[in-house]
DNA sequence: ATAATAAGCGGACCGTGGTCCGTTTAGTCT
DNA sequence: AGACTAAACGGACCACGGTCCGCTTATTAT
């Protein structure tokens, strides 16, 4: 039987991990900004057209090294216990839901952010359509009737990770005060039907 | 007497006016993408240097593109007639806001787009301030209470350019849609208190 | 073992935004 | 008019993300 992908060559793995684990090195040596792709080529002993053809591109490189903690977070909210996961009502479920990823958001800084600028629009990013649906559903749930798709997409630029860390690194805004208000937004958004 | 700003030499004046021309030249040939820093310099036959000496980045560059319109926009809502101006209640004075502002976004989008990435942060552009200002000062008037600073930033958030023309240009969702949806939210948002 | 083949590889190359610094020139002072 | 100076200029230069294409190599079939 022959698999549909036909299996991965044993170099191209071997590379993949290089590249992973120098591309964490380089981070953590030198912050996410420090990570160029010439560098991270050289670092990991690999010519620079690997790493495209591995990630693409940085944004795509960002997305791998958060993925696992990205699929942790998708776990959570959607199997987990409540009030993040199924259980709770509606309206909580969607303000832990923006605590969390606002707590998200802070732990990983600099890799969020550069995982930001995919080439053709950060809408289109898989997660990203997710938390969307994600936030849609909830409220449908908890009776928001009036045009859900784009109230979640209204919702979710509210937690755009560029204004959450400007927020809390420029201007010093404690994230317990961000969740604050995106309670009191869902509160009022989904109050009464 | 010696003016404050020193006055400005005569072949910057000229330069900056053919530099401006070229680039609206250019713009409409190739639209904004199609503009870039090297092209304009050589378009406006002079030097890379002085493009960047002018305006500082491209983003500037933009900006000075947008200045006008955005000057007159700015009257609009500060000194315009009811219900964008002054004389309507802080609610209408609101919805207005986030109509008007979808409807600018629509027309500029790429010059909009373009203007956007500041080299340190897209908060610190005077006029994304003074828009988060107004919409505070509004939020107060209707009535809103609690952290009416960083609720201006969320309802600014909801009108990033970014999102609007993704929505618009990718999704075909029609600016009167959005601007439905705003208001709906800025009901939500001001209703009782 | 050998040959065939497609996946993988590397690094020269490109366009871009942005910087630097030696040179030119407009405005002023005598 | 001539000299002086600070502003303005120009374009070589840099780092970066991303592409391209001829060469190498793991894998599979014989």
């Amino acid at each position: 039987m022959t698999p549909a992908t036909p299996a991965e060559r044993s170099d191209a793995v071997r590379n993949r991990e290089r590249l992973l684990a120098a591309a964490r090195e380089l981070i953590s040596e030198c912050g996410a900004e420090g990570l160029t792709m010439d560098r991270l080529a050289e670092r990991a002993g690999v010519g620079k057209g690997t790493v495209f053809r591995r990630f693409g591109s940085r944004a795509g490189l960002m997305l791998t090294l958060l993925d696992d903690s990205e699929s942790a977070f998708q776990a959570r909210f959607l199997f987990g216990p409540p009030p993040l996961g199924p259980g709770a009502p509606g309206r909580e479920r969607l303000i832990a839901f923006g605590s969390e990823r606002i707590a998200y958001v802070v732990e990983f800084g600099d890799l969020v952010l550069a995982a930001e600028n995919a080439s053709r629009g950060r809408f289109d990013v898989p997660a990203a359509a997710l938390w969307h649906r994600h936030i849609e559903v909830l409220l449908r749930e908890a009776g928001f009737d009036s045009d859900p798709w784009l109230m979640a997409g209204s919702l979710s630029a509210t937690l755009d990770p560029e204004r959450l860390l400007h927020l809390v690194r420029d201007r010093g805004v404690a994230p317990e005060r961000l969740a604050a208000s995106w309670a009191d937004l869902v509160t009022r958004v989904v109050k009464d039907a």
